[in-house]
DNA sequence: CTGAAAGCGCTTACAG
DNA sequence: CTGAAAGCGCTTACAG
């Protein structure tokens, strides 16, 4: 069943049917709701693929993660920000592909940009990653429609939204001496994540600011953002003898690993060492003692996300840059809801 | 760049080109390299839509999360398994296009079987869900092969992917009986969901065989597998007047929900109440008490779903279905740890 | 081993 | 308001 079929039942023209398909308004409401009626009946649904040859369109929105060691459906923030994309994508009427990596991985260069020109995608979200492969860059370069998602991107038609990482360790700094900590240490991933960089230097930043000291045995990287090196990072600092009195990570499950150290040496959260995690994953409410942490906004991440890309797409609107307020959680492992605060 | 500047630049045919694109053997090792050569240089890359419209193949799998009530990237359990999918789909040389389902929930029916064609998906994932649409069984048996996730296809190409409900059931009964605990509850979601009423029935029937009582007031529902449904009905388990002396929760997070409650109450979990959950969800390893739990393996689960989907796809094998070995996993909650353990 | 040509199912100027 | 026809970029019998 093809749109000859569906012209000849209904006897007019293919163009007159492909014109009503496409909500043409030059077409008589006579022939509009007979033929209408007819791609009921027959159940009649157009090809995709001989649209997108004939226009160079595809209603479809590439997904990829970008960087060698890339994120995954696993990871607790990215997750939930593409689940609003997604939503908000499906409104205004695109469905997504997501592009494998693995055949890339081993061999040479994974091409995105040919990738999505084999598909026609009419835009992608690129989501943060390490180790960027250079075909990221061609894409960010092309004509073709780009929203990166904590990732800088520069092309002439894209976009990206960040989290504001400088004002998320700043907000944590200065909670942290509002409670009285000075001695203030950070756990991160490593030297190649962007991200853990920007928030370990937000933090360095605004503790001099603060006029405190930056004592280097109290900033440790555990290699990436899970809880085994949470936990391992924390053991390190342990053993180097010397431990500040409240902990900045970079994410909550390196925050949450650290306590598991903390506890292990039989060093109480928050009375000895006060811990405050970043991203809220759905754990960070469930540990012991509950983690306090920083919360942006992901359902709103994902659907601005969606909103600039359909921008990019439709308005050839100009690139754009948000940034996202981060909001922090006061649960317990920070120390502020302990009966006898450590206010100086 | 297309097939025929391609082929005017080597001096060649489109159809020899074609051949070469194609890997068919029949051409020269010369013109091969040749070609090769060229579309390298050129940077060409075929076109996704043009290949579908002449063979009906698109590289395509669809990934369906079924029903009006559905899970979504969020989940747990599935966003694992199809992180796994869409590795093994990858290695395979397919991507995915997630289906939307934003513009049709508010209308009738989300018509898949009509998506699936209007992208000649070459098969399709289903994943689990409530309320599925009508549409659901029109695709599963529809030619086009699919694969349900916890959910039974039927269809003359269709084959399914089960955890084994009642085995999951019989191991928590049987690992509770060991410990000596003699009255048993469940937490499940609702009446709606096949997924909980098969560990239901699997527990129930699994303690009559025990020759054990079952007592109604025991066995509640939340409304849904999350932590705020398993509070609620904890606390009207409480309400009541009776409890058990360990409960079966039809997921983590209704376990996790069910501790928080008892912990509300002051009844301590596992030496009052012991509590088992089901998944194995990251979050189960930082409560306090840890939870036990139930593990499938969802990586395999994921992997057998596309390689199962290959088959189907490829080799026209015979629809098939798979049940997975439960995994009981003891932490904390359950009581097996406790120094004094209720052992009769 | 290579190529000419029909066909896949749409869209879109253009003519009427 | 409607339609004939070219074109989008591939594949695939078929002929040579």
């Amino acid at each position: 069943m093809n749109i000859k079929d569906i012209a000849k039942i209904a006897g007019v023209s293919v163009s007159t049917v492909s014109k009503i398909i496409n909500n043409y308004s030059e077409i008589s409401e006579e022939t509009r709701s007979k033929v209408l009626q007819i791609m009921q009946e027959t159940g009649y649904v157009p090809s995709n693929s001989a649209k997108t040859l004939a226009t160079k369109t595809s209603n479809l929105i590439g997904v990829i993660f970008a960087g060698k060691l890339n994120v995954d459906f696993t990871h607790p923030f990215f997750v939930e920000v593409l689940n609003s994309f997604k939503k908000q994508m499906g409104l205004l009427g695109y469905d997504l592909v997501f592009f494998s990596n693995e055949k890339f991985q081993s061999g040479g260069n994974n091409d995105y940009l040919a990738r999505c020109r084999h598909y026609h995608v009419d835009g992608c979200v690129l989501i943060s990653g390490q180790e960027l492969e250079p075909s990221i860059s061609q894409l960010d370069n092309s004509d073709i429609p780009c929203i990166g998602v904590d990732m800088k991107l520069s092309g002439r038609s894209s976009g990206y939204i960040m989290s504001d990482n400088y004002k998320i360790s700043s907000k944590v700094v200065e909670h942290f001496y509002l409670l009285g900590y000075r001695e203030l240490g950070y756990i991160g991933s490593t030297q190649e994540s962007d991200i853990s960089n920007m928030r370990e230097s937000g933090y360095r930043n605004t503790i001099e600011s603060f006029g405190l000291p930056v004592n280097e045995k109290w900033f440790v990287n555990g290699g990436n953002f899970y809880e085994a090196s949470g936990y391992e990072a924390m053991r390190r600092m342990i053993a180097s003898g010397s431990l500040p009195r409240a902990i900045f990570a970079a994410s909550d499950q390196l925050a949450i690993g650290a306590m598991r150290a903390l506890k292990e040496c039989s060093l109480s959260v928050p009375e000895t060492v006060a811990v405050i995690g970043c991203d809220d994953i759905e754990a960070s409410r469930f540990t012991t003692p509950q983690l306090s942490t920083i919360r942006q906004n992901k359902e709103k991440i994902g659907r601005l996300a969606a909103l600039m890309l359909y921008d990019l797409i439709n308005n050839q609107s100009e690139t754009s840059a948000f940034v996202v307020e981060p909001e922090l959680i006061i649960r317990e492992s920070c120390g502020s809801k302990l009966k006898d605060p450590p206010y100086y």
